[in-house]
RNA sequence: UCCCCUGUAGCUCAAUGGUAGAGCGGGCGGCUGUUAACCGCCAGGUUACUGGUUCGAGUCCAGUCGGGGGAGCCA
């Protein structure tokens, strides 16, 4: 009996399993005949970017019923001998012994997937195979690969991960439309004596919804762990349609006790270097397959992210440039001045155009900001920071909290919000209150910029958008 | 939600308002230690849907549905 490996066991440790009995499992890729006597099968499993050829010789005695139907996509398993092959690469082949066939693939004239390339568009349509394109197994992995490197960096500086609710009841995280979780009947659910729908009568006895963020219960784990971090699924019901929005996305939120907005920053900072180094050294042959059929750029992209520092800019000094390179006469659909929102295209032109490179845009007017974001002396900016990236935007966004419960009282008071729903936030300043802070960093928008897919619906396995949740 | 673009063979795309085509994929055959090979033949279509203009509509118009890009919101 072979031992099983994978292809890219094979590929990395070619000089090992030269000579060596091995079993293969996984998907034709390609099938050549040659009439020499033996037909080239290109096999993938996934394991990596390459495939391995199998070389299966006319005396298999299925060769004629079952070698000469393989098309894309049927699904093999082939023991045989690893030697070098003749061809014009070095690597390893297997000279298949005997090969037998799992499953093969109905209706080859229509199989979804082909050797060749197809829209992006297309292969959203066929969620379900789409991993078998070289594209889609290289972003699987290289998911994979970012999300291995945010736990070992933060497991590496002694963050603990905090698994924060999904279904949460409260009603005061304000960051945009919310999915309800509900067991009531929708179609005729309980009334109310004014007419209202029941919530008592609800699972929960109350409403309850799909997490926007898991920030104000990762800040209580903050305040007695110190250093702490989120990552999982999140969920906007905002009618958004653009490629850098899903109704689900995954989030890195770290939270951490006894720091400032300049610590926040340095953490974003590291953390994204750390991700896109181990990225650069883990995955490069999905880096360099993408540089080849998808954007050519974006492994030089990354090394320069990892060796430049990031620009640090005050909120006020941004929009010092961004008034400067108006008056040189650059167009905005909207005019620049102090107090505005940023639009895209200020965020674009700023760290395309003017800094071309990340630029960490710190400390914003408090009125176009959340209300626990730490108010600075100043009294009318607050201690919120940006992260935006060349061609995508904003991947990061964070403040320090506001830890002066007199401050946040004020806070919450002056812009209309009930403080009820907050007490145990409250709570936080009562009882052995911290300076903290912490961000967001959207887990597909990085993985978009990392790999030039510019539609973060190509970033995620099963995509959902409004209107859109196949699979 | 708003603005713009778009929908033709399994896929990627052609086709002045006038006979719907190519490449890839598939089938058959040839050739070859081949590399998303190469050569020949064959099959494959209610041009998204509904209606309209016209002698004639893939093409022009209206509506519906789908897809994309941009904006807003944000990560």
């Amino acid at each position: 009996m072979s031992t099983t490996l994978s292809v890219a066991t094979i590929t990395k440790q070619s000089h090992v399993h030269d000579g060596a009995n091995a079993r293969v499992t996984g998907w034709v890729r390609t099938r050549r005949d040659s009439k020499a006597g033996i037909s080239f099968v290109n096999l993938s499993d996934g394991s990596c970017q390459g495939v391995l050829q199998l070389v299966v010789p006319n005396t298999l005695s299925n060769y004629t019923t079952e070698i000469l139907r393989l098309t894309a996509g049927c699904s093999i398993e082939a023991e045989g001998v690893l030697v070098k092959g003749q061809g014009k690469t070095q690597s390893l082949e297997l000279q298949v012994a005997s090969l037998k066939v799992h499953g093969f693939v109905d209706d080859p004239d229509t199989y979804p997937i082909q050797p060749k390339a197809h829209t992006y568009e297309y292969l959203r349509e066929v969620a379900h195979l789409r991993p078998r394109t070289n594209t889609f197994g290289a972003v699987g992995r290289i998911r994979h690969c970012l999300a291995m490197a945010v736990h070992r960096f933060f497991h590496e500086r002694e963050f603990q991960w905090v698994h924060t609710p999904i279904i949460t009841a409260s009603d005061c995280e304000g960051a945009g439309q919310m999915f309800r979780v509900s067991t009531l009947d929708g179609v005729n659910p309980p009334r109310t004596p004014e007419g209202g729908i029941d919530f008592d009568k609800d699972f929960f006895a109350k409403q309850s919804h799909l997490t926007v963020s898991g920030q104000l219960n990762v800040e209580c784990w903050c305040l007695a762990l110190s250093k702490v971090y989120t990552f999982g699924p999140t969920f906007r019901a905002e009618n958004s349609n653009t490629s850098r929005h899903l109704a689900e996305f995954w989030m890195i939120e770290p939270e951490i006790a006894f720091a400032d907005l300049a610590a926040d920053a340095d953490l974003a900072e590291g953390l994204l270097k750390f991700m896109f180094t181990s990225l650069l050294s883990e995955r490069a042959d999905d880096m360099a397959f993408l540089v080849e059929r998808v954007d050519k750029t974006c492994v030089e992209r990354l090394e320069t992210f990892v060796k430049a520092s990031f620009e640090r800019m005050d909120y006020t000094d941004a929009i010092k440039q961004l008034e400067a390179v108006a008056a040189k006469g650059r167009k905005f659909d909207y005019p620049v001045s102090w107090g505005m929102d940023m639009q895209s295209e200020h965020e674009r032109c700023l760290t395309e155009e003017i800094v071309g490179r990340p630029v960490v845009v710190m400390n914003y007017p408090k009125d176009i900001k959340a209300f626990y974001m730490r108010m600075n002396d100043d009294g009318r900016t607050v201690a919120a920071m940006d992260v935006l990236a060349p061609g995508i935007g904003e991947i990061v966004g964070g403040s320090q909290r506001e830890e002066r419960l007199d401050v946040l009282d004020a806070r919450i008071k002056s812009m209309g919000l009930d403080p009820a729903p907050y007490w145990w936030y409250r709570d936080l300043r009562r009882y052995g209150t911290v300076p903290h802070a912490g961000f967001g960093l959207g887990f597909e928008r990085t993985i978009s910029y990392a790999t030039g897919l510019s539609n973060v619906r190509d970033c995620i396995p099963f995509p959902r958008t409004p209107r859109n949740c196949d699979f």
